[in-house]
DNA sequence: GGGTTATTTGGTAATATTACCAAATAGCCA
DNA sequence: TGGCTATTTGGTAATATTACCAAATAACCC
C-alpha cells in the first residue's frame, strides 16, 4: 500500500468514522427532513447538551454537516444529500444479516 | 429517540463502525477485484497477520465480508456490491471538502 | 454596556479500539 | 497419526472515543 493510497483510506476512514456513533446515525436521519439546532436535537436525544454539541462539531468538521447562523442560533444541515443513498446500502448488510439469522434459526 | 428506533441506529453504527478504519477500507477495496485471503491482505498491508486477521473477522460479524474455505486456505470476498456506491458517496464529501479548502485557500 | 440565551470548549473518568506477540486451532497430506 | 501450513484467539499496553460537569464564548436585545 503506497502512502498516497493510504491517504485516501484515511480521508475515507475519517468521513466514515464521523457517522459510525448510533446517536451521530439519529442526528442524521433527522437532518434529512430538515434543519434543527442544538437545543432541538439535544431535547430528542436526551443527552447533555455539550455531549451533542461535540457530535455535530465532528461531523461538521468531516464535511457531512454545514451550518447557517441565524439571530441567535446555529441551525445544522446535511452538507450531502447523498448520504441517504449510503445508508440504504448499510440497511440492506442489516437485511441480509436478518436473512441470515432467520436462516440459522430455522436450521438450529 | 424510542427504544427500537435507537436499535437501528445502533446496528447501522455497527456496520459503519467496521468500515470505519484506513486499513478496512483498504481490504474493501482490493475485495471489490476479487477475493483474497489474510495471508495475501497481510503481505500487501504490511501489519502483523493477528491484526488483519481481527479487521476481517469484525467486518465478517458486521456481514459486510463472506467467507469461502478451499483446501488450507480461507478466501474473503465483499457480501455486499452497494458498498461500491456507499464509497462513492464518501468520496464524493471528500471532492466538496476539498474545494472547500481550496476556496480557503483562495481567500487567505 | 449588561443581562440573557444559545452554543462551544476544557477537563476528566470510564470505556472501546487497535496493534503486537505468543499460543491455540483447523485442515490438509504424506 | 503426525507434521505442516493457514488462520484465529488470548493477553496486554498504548491510544482514541465518549459522556458528564463547569466554564468560556458569541450574539442578541434592552
Amino acid at each position: 500500500m503506497n502512502k498516497s493510497d493510504f491517504m485516501l483510506y484515511e480521508m475515507r476512514a475519517r468521513i466514515i468514522k464521523a457517522m459510525a456513533h448510533p446517536v451521530r446515525l439519529f442526528i442524521i436521519d433527522k437532518l434529512m427532513e430538515k434543519e434543527y439546532c442544538v437545543c432541538e436535537l439535544t431535547e430528542m436525544i436526551g443527552l447533555d447538551i455539550s455531549t451533542v454539541s461535540k457530535h455535530l462539531s465532528v461531523m461538521k468538521n468531516a464535511g457531512i454537516l454545514k451550518i447557517r447562523k441565524e439571530k441567535n442560533n446555529i441551525y445544522y444541515g446535511l452538507a450531502c444529500d447523498c448520504i441517504t443513498k449510503y445508508l440504504s446500502c448499510i440497511d440492506r448488510v442489516i437485511k441480509s444479516n436478518a436473512r441470515y439469522h432467520n436462516q440459522v434459526l430455522k436450521i438450529i
